[in-house]
RNA sequence: UCCCUAGUAGCUCAGUUGGUUAGAGCGGCGGACUGUUAAUCCGUAGGUCGUAGGUUCAAGUCCUACCUGGGGAGCCA
């Protein structure tokens, strides 16, 4: 007999109908004459009903059944006599792949705390919340390839190793094969690194960002969706060592067109968790909504689905750099001096500032744009006030910034110039700088963190949860 | 990296101004139960109180250092 998943039972069994079915056993109950297994494969949120007859099956075996236990079962599915669930399994054949010990499996019928699920990432899996987070999280992946496919757009493979490390977007890990204890060094005493594999330092990649230019400038549109590294010693619910991003880059791209790619994007990525993640969303959200009942009224966030309704139907707001110092200047929190840090044109917003923007003011997604120069990377297309750069961020309530992207400088001399003013190299850069000798055109990009963006989608609250294996300061296990 | 906070049973926690034998719920185990919904009822086992020092007649409780978790900040996606 064919096996079936268990999404497919639910969805198109017939009663009557004889069904082979396979996975974990999430709770077991039981009387005297009839035992209920919970069944789980992680095809859906829900589970399929077993029942088992005591009798029929013996008590030996039922008694070998846990939490976690891997079963095959065959049966004939019926209509449920219990009121939890439409149909049911009436098992005429259990197999037992492998047994759970339940006085050593960490995973409980009960609930546990995600900081626990967290020190068993490899067990998380098989609980309600994660296999909800990673079903979403599978969604949202295949979904952002599909939104750049459709569109016309070429996935680009862009380097994991890197020799540059001109963006200065944060510190880098090194890779090298060199002896970590008495490497080669030279007259100098500096660790000599033309005896290293590739004959000079490389590093994990921080962004894909100028390779993808290289491809957006021939290819037209492209986009890369890979893992990015950061060294930094960042301990928050935030950030990851090891992160995946999603860096589109657009040929004959200006900023507005590229504000309108990124809220289109964000928005159609929404609408396809809507439309394909439904059980898993009002799973997530129930489990919220149990959270935000020991909260103050006041301190209660909009429940999950509405909010990424909201977030789908509704324009995001674009807002220079400088209308939002006005307006963090003219604020109740400014007046009263509630900041901690000081507001004043040509500082970086700090999250407080963001925050307030996001969800007092304006309290729907924002796009700042126009940022000044000063604060932002060298490759940002500079304004003709002289001052401000094409530079855009998206911000997202709680989340913060969500996306961060430019239109790139594509006059040489400018680029060049900006450059030297920044102390970057560009005599390493010269395959960078040959797309602005070359053919040069106006062009644009954007990053999205991709765990932010999950995040948002299911409510979770920490990073660490939304990524299956996180790398953090002082934690590589699993 | 900085600030705050926590570490007691498998999990979530309580443990009074330092004072006898460290408790509960859940989970586990044993039993009961005519179909349960993280079942219910009865019973039962389970602890080097994060680690190392120190103060004291006496430390889970006070002090110091370190380790680990959580929250916030910075950096950023």
């Amino acid at each position: 007999m064919k096996r079936l998943k268990i999404k497919e039972v639910l969805a198109g069994g017939q009663v009557g109908q004889q069904v082979l079915v396979k996975g974990w056993v999430r709770t077991k109950r039981g009387s005297k004459n009839v035992n209920f297994i919970a069944l789980n494969d992680g095809s859906t949120i829900h589970n399929l009903q077993i029942v088992a007859d005591v009798e029929k099956f013996g008590e030996e075996l039922l008694k070998e059944i846990n939490t976690s236990t891997s079963l095959a079962i065959t049966g004939e599915l019926v209509e449920s006599q219990g009121s939890g669930q439409a149909v049911e399994l009436n098992a005429s054949d259990i197999i037992i792949y492998g047994k759970a010990d339940p006085e050593k499996y960490p995973i409980q019928p009960k609930k546990h705390s995600l900081e626990f699920l967290r020190e068993n990432a490899h067990l998380r899996f098989r609980t309600a919340t994660f296999s909800a987070v990673f079903r979403i999280r599978h969604a949202m992946a295949f979904a952002i390839h599909k939104y750049f496919n459709d569109k016309g757009f070429y996935y680009l493979h862009t380097p994991i190793i890197t020799a540059s490390d001109a963006e200065g977007a944060g510190q880098m890990f090194r890779v090298s094969t060199l002896p970590a204890v008495n490497p080669p060094s030279t007259e100098e005493g500096d660790v000599d690194f033309a005896q290293d594999f590739f004959g000079r330092p490389t590093n994990l990649t921080v962004s894909g960002q100028l390779e993808g230019e290289l491809g957006a400038t021939a290819l037209g549109e492209i986009y890369t969706f890979g893992p990015t590294f950061r060294a930094e010693n960042s301990n928050t619910t935030r950030h990851l060592a090891e992160f995946w991003m999603i860096e589109p880059e657009m040929a004959f791209y200006e900023l507005t067109d590229n504000m309108d790619l990124a809220e289109e994007f964000l928005k159609y990525l929404i609408e396809y968790a809507l439309e394909n993640c439904l059980d898993d969303l009002k799973f997530l959200s129930n489990r919220l909504q149990q959270e935000e009942k020991d909260k103050p009224a006041d301190q209660r966030s909009m429940e999950l689905i509405e909010k990424l309704q909201f977030v789908r139907d509704n324009d995001f707001v674009r807002c220079t750099y400088t209308e939002a110092i006005d307006i963090l200047k003219n604020s109740k929190p400014y007046k009263k001096g509630k900041f901690q840090f000081p507001v004043e044109w040509g500082i970086d917003l700090q999250s407080e500032h963001e925050r307030y923007l996001v969800e007092k003011h304006f309290q729907k997604p924002v796009i700042l744009i126009n940022y000044p120069k000063d604060i932002k990377a060298f490759y940002m297309k500079q304004n003709d006030d002289g001052k401000t750069v094409a530079a855009m961020d998206v911000l997202f309530p709680q989340i913060g910034e969500i996306i961060g992207g430019s239109q790139r400088e594509e006059n040489y001399d400018k680029l060049v110039a900006r450059m030297e003013e920044m102390d970057i190299p560009a005599e390493e850069m010269w395959w960078y700088l040959d797309t602005r000798r070359f053919g040069t055109v106006p062009h644009a990009g954007f990053g999205l963190g991709f765990e932010r963006f999950i995040l948002f989608v299911t409510g979770m609250g920490n990073i660490r949860d939304v990524i299956a294996f996180p790398r953090t300061p002082k934690n590589a296990e699993f």
